[in-house]
DNA sequence: TGGGTCATTGCATGATTATTCACATTGTGA
DNA sequence: TCACAATGTGAATAATCATGCAATGACCCA
């Protein structure tokens, strides 16, 4: 029987307990428990153990690395292209309306919506992700939405 | 203005959509994207950015790595942590919530905004020190930026 | 406009981590 | 028990990441 159990028992404790900052630290923590290991074989260990680094150093993770991303529907043509293809949301806020898209895609929308020529869109003001619409009021922003919505292909 | 609140944005992209195994292919990436950088700004971002770094790959963090509980989800727990971190003022603008941090941080507050799973957050944009939050309404607006303010625990 | 201060960024290099190669140890089947 | 396969480990080195320093840009003020 080898020693790794019980070393990546050790090291699962040290952290948990927030102590390494760098695999040579671990090395040293662990030399003082009695484990006399090189810091290639750390390397190994922290990867069998699905340890991540992060800035101020290693983690256990929480979870698993599904990186939630933000769905997004398919496309069409023109705004219907565009929004169908980079929003995936449209909600009414007040007098506004918000389409969220994928990072980077609110610009191409917003262009799409300046010419589509609705009435009911009096300007936009476009981010990375993140599209305001004024509308004239609160159902001059209902039936937009809806209308965005049935284009994009988004249920509310 | 900078590249950085751009730049830092299609990074935060990448990274969801689990695309980035070492910082010399996300150069390439952002080479590829139109954006210019060295490796040695790269590691500057994604510390910024609280980018971990597991074994197969970048990813967003989950959590903070401590293991209380404290009753919020994860997601607000690290919601909690990056605002109180970083954000100074947080106020309500009609339907809107204006958060602001220090310089660079903004993005990785929207970050933990939109990852926290807050109904009331319809959607952000968030440049290099300010965030706005679209909310459903007025008073949805008071709601949120009073729960943040508490998260924060900034007075307001 | 010019000067001062601070932030951002690239270059170079140091620090850290991952991997290859060689060897040792352990496990397994005949 | 023996032969071979599988696994573990260290040393050396390659790959990757972090940081100091200097240059430049942004911003502010007189």
């Amino acid at each position: 029987m080898t020693q790794r159990p019980r070393r990546q028992s050790r090291i699962l404790e040290l952290v948990r307990a927030g102590s390494v900052s760098s695999q040579d630290q671990l090395r040293e923590l662990l030399e003082s428990h009695g484990l006399h290991v090189t810091q290639a074989t750390l390397s190994r260990d922290l990867r069998a153990l699905g340890v991540v680094k992060a800035a101020d150093g290693y983690r256990l993770p929480e979870s698993n690395g599904s990186n939630g991303s933000t769905g997004m529907s398919d496309g069409q043509e023109e705004l219907a292209r565009v929004i169908g293809m980079y929003a995936f949301s449209v909600r009414e806020a007040g007098t506004m309306v918000v389409v969220r898209t994928g990072p980077g895609h609110a610009q191409i929308v917003a262009v799409g919506l300046d010419r589509s020529g609705l009435g009911d869109v009096l300007g936009t003001i476009a981010g990375d992700d993140t599209i305001f619409i004024a509308t004239p009021g609160v159902e001059a922003a209902e039936r937009l939405a809806s209308a965005l919505r049935e284009l994009a292909e988004i249920e509310a």
